[in-house]
DNA sequence: CCCGTGCATTTACCCCGGTTAATGCGGGCG
DNA sequence: CGCCCGCATTAACCGGGGTAAATGCACGGG
């Protein structure tokens, strides 16, 4: 399956506008699989809502994915954000019910897999249940991480710590290039998912940009200058972080 | 493996403290894999450094743990707590990487399995990959609820939250009794859990049993008096929050 | 060209919850 | 018995970040 590393397609115009999915093209049931389900979405299609009956597993193929949930109140937290290469099982304890709310966050194209299928795939092969397992882990490591900041760090840190993930996560898929990436988000959907207000997420970003740390134009175009001092200020180490949250050559695991 | 569920033991003495896990008697390789490598840990022990090599999983016989997380600061996130019957896998997106902490909260019966063995038992047997699926998409769905308080609920309705999760799921294992049930945790930890200092936590309880709504006496023995009301407070739905968090009859599942 | 709309930015105001520190209190132990 | 230690409780203070609202700015459509 290693012959898939050739395969691979993971480009990005400089800021990152367009991601193909790091899987191999259709030579493996899964690959096959994916390839057939294969559906386009418009930016801000709502997949699930929370509550929801829960018959289908999602796996990204190019563009950005928001899982969330929110209060009586409307108040809503982003959970987590899927990137090209991600799988979302948005099945809970009993899976009859969905826990999290899944939208677009910009147009992407998703392989949605009923449940019995995955389930079959998952059974017949081995690589696709590792895929899984890692995967998974991937994402509970950075909700673990995030959790820590929602908890425990100021709002600076909060936001350093959002870009330099979705940096890492970005470069590892081939989006962007160097620490430079455009991100889809509004500044009212970063605080949702740094649990700030946006216009505490307006003073903290201006903050950042007057120290030259990074730059943030034309809607979020990305440029992070000193990412040293910002892993700094994210309290993070990033070879640490990267191990922890990222996913390692998704072909060779397939 | 259904014939297990009249060998269920899941008993505990009025305030809950003692559990046993909701396994059966070592009929099945699992739970002879359980069996032989349980082990007690008293409370307070450190069983895996965050960055240490991670070699095991751990499956909950009895007791309590905390997984978490810190800043360089000092300051700590209890990113789950773990109730007889859960399964910690500490890996990361790299296995060979843990990126929480975990100790335990109260005296605890472990099995500690190698991964090697994990992966032997788990690739034989697909009731256990079944039981191991519903107890991450359990501990995703917690995650997910708890993130969303961190991010966006107030004091009041973050501990009411974690009141009503742990009151639920130790009822669901037998512990404590209706709506009774004792806490191994101090004041500073249930801090951590729910993104508090200790202080405001006194605060907060005690505004809480000013209104009647709980009592709390010898060191987090809880009696919650109006579950509806603190269901409000917390923002949840009793019987939907229980599906998404709770693995109904483990023993069925195995 | 002129609006309308959606988003970013900035200011003014204020409150929730953190911090610090003092006090109480029970339990274990010399 | 008296001491210590860990924890809960309470009060005083204050600052980070939420809220509301005004302004700017780009874009698209009539």
């Amino acid at each position: 399956m290693d012959a898939n590393a050739a395969n691979l397609t993971a480009q990005g115009d400089v800021f990152g506008n367009r991601w193909e999915a790091p899987f191999g093209r259709a030579s493996t049931a899964f690959e096959r699989v994916l390839r057939a389900n294969g559906r386009g979405f418009r930016a801000g299609t709502t997949l699930k809502l929370e509550g929801d009956d829960n018959g289908a597993v999602y796996v990204v193929l190019s563009g950005w994915l928001a899982m969330s949930k929110s209060l009586a109140n409307g108040a809503r937290q982003i959970v987590d954000i899927v990137v090209p290469g991600g799988i979302i099982d948005p099945s809970s304890a009993q899976s009859d019910i969905c826990a999290v709310q899944i939208e677009t966050l910009s147009y992407a194209r998703i392989a949605v897999v009923a449940r019995a299928e995955w389930m079959r795939l998952s059974e017949a092969d081995a690589s696709v249940r590792r895929f899984q397992a890692m995967t998974t882990a991937a994402a509970l490591s950075r909700m673990s991480e995030r959790m820590l900041r929602l908890g425990k760090a100021s709002a600076e840190s909060r936001i350093a710590y959002a870009l330099i993930e979705l940096c890492l996560r970005l470069s590892a898929i081939g989006g962007g290039s160097g620490n430079t990436y455009h991100l889809p988000l509004t500044q009212q959907r970063l605080g949702e998912y740094t649990g700030l207000s946006s216009v505490h997420v307006c003073r903290t970003i201006r903050r950042l940009t007057r120290g030259g740390l990074i730059d943030m134009s034309d809607h979020m175009d990305i440029v992070i200058h000193d990412i040293d001092v910002l892993a700094c200020i994210a309290d993070v180490d990033l070879e640490v972080l990267r191990r922890q949250i990222i996913v390692e050559s998704t072909a060779t695991v397939l």
